[in-house]
DNA sequence: CCCATGATTGAGCGATCACTCAACAGTATA
DNA sequence: TATACTGTTGAGTGATCGCTCAATCATGGG
């Protein structure tokens, strides 16, 4: 973490590129407007980052060693209950799409659509992201677990609610609305609220009713 | 539609500037491998389009068109009941995903958010895809009305279904394993069941939170 | 002092980007 | 045949792309 040698250039363009590719995607922002945001020449970058993609490598490696500050501690400073925690983070990225008029949405969302079929240490990066993520919510529900039922699936319910949050985002970007983020949360908040208060009826999700299994479903 | 005359190389375009979108994205497409696959020269193309956010806007268009016969009329042809038939959609992006190795998601959560911040026209036609695709699961929802609690809000829970699907592709591109995907559709069914099987019970999700007894938060 | 090392400079590389345009071909109508 | 209109051609535009590199600077140890 502290990089206490140097000068602090490479912490710069990796926090320079970290917010242009927020704002406008890793194709779209050019290396040149990245050097010329951060105040350095092309050499710097390309002294400490062989090729652009190395630089995005940083970046999310930043995030990933940087969750805690930027996502949780905001979060976990107001709320207490691990399960309200939880939806107390989901509002952190409500807060982030009306702050920004729809500008900015989950910085790991909107990479790992455009460059999933790049570089194998970029996808495993993502994933990376998204799986402590995931063991976030995970390790408050399971601190939660008295109130749920017995038999639930912790990581697929943290999973499930990472799908349900991205793809409301990207609704919410879409429209330039907040409400389909709001309904989307809403319906989570339903789910939720019938396990906690009727966790012996709930029933676990496993019967998979593909078509491709087979079966003409009437 | 029927484009009866020309000589078809506008559709030829948009057809292969929908292939490439679709594999690689938009910015990570240029004109030049457009004409190339498509066999033609680059004047061509801009006979027919001014700029290439205009290709972009006829590709969107494009599916705008064609969402029953692409999406919409293979699932029917197999399925009847009109809540299978939302799941079989379902079923269908979990196909393409499976038949591409992950590359191919959901053509228009692709491009959502990579081009949210151009040109509104683009905006404009990404949303009526959008609401397009939940205004048909609304319709199958509102058949099969008799088995969903009265009070459902349909177009909200329809809504939902597109948020939990596009952010399930998302995980299932980034893992490249279906997991994450089954994993949603799962919860997803599972929560419609229960709408189902114990509709008066259900409750439409707005203020439903730690109702009567003893509150443990905070 | 000298030197090694880390860091920076800035001109400039070839390739590709989206895009242009004057010339021309094909076909139908007059 | 003459005119008009729809498409097509392909060389070529300036700008920007990611990236290179020999030279230079700053600093601390021996």
């Amino acid at each position: 973490m502290g990089n206490e040698t140097g000068t602090g250039t490479r912490d710069l363009l990796i926090e320079t590129a970290r917010d242009l590719f927020l704002l406008q995607g890793y194709g779209a922002t050019g290396v040149a407007e990245i050097v010329r945001v951060a105040g350095v020449r092309p050499g710097s970058l390309y002294y400490f980052f062989p090729t652009k993609e190395d630089l995005l490598i940083a970046v999310l490696e930043w995030y990933r060693d940087n969750i805690y500050e930027g996502l949780l501690q905001p979060v976990y400073e107001r709320i207490d209950d691990p399960l309200e925690r939880v939806f107390g983070i989901l509002d952190g990225y409500r807060q982030m799409l009306l702050l920004t008029a729809y500008d900015q949405g989950c910085p790991i969302g909107n990479l790992a659509l455009e460059v999933t079929n790049s570089h194998p240490r970029v996808r495993e990066l993502l994933k990376e992201n998204f799986v402590q993520w995931t063991d976030e919510v995970a390790r408050n529900l399971t601190l939660a677990a008295g109130r749920l039922p017995a038999e639930i699936d912790i990581p697929g319910l943290s999973e499930y609610i990472l799908s349900v949050m991205e793809g409301a985002i990207m609704l919410a970007r879409t429209y330039r609305t907040i409400d389909p983020y709001d309904n989307a949360i809403a319906h989570l908040r339903d789910y939720v609220d019938r396990m906690v208060e009727d966790g012996t009826n709930w029933a676990k999700p496993s019967r998979f009713r593909h078509a491709s299994d087979g079966e003409k479903t009437l």
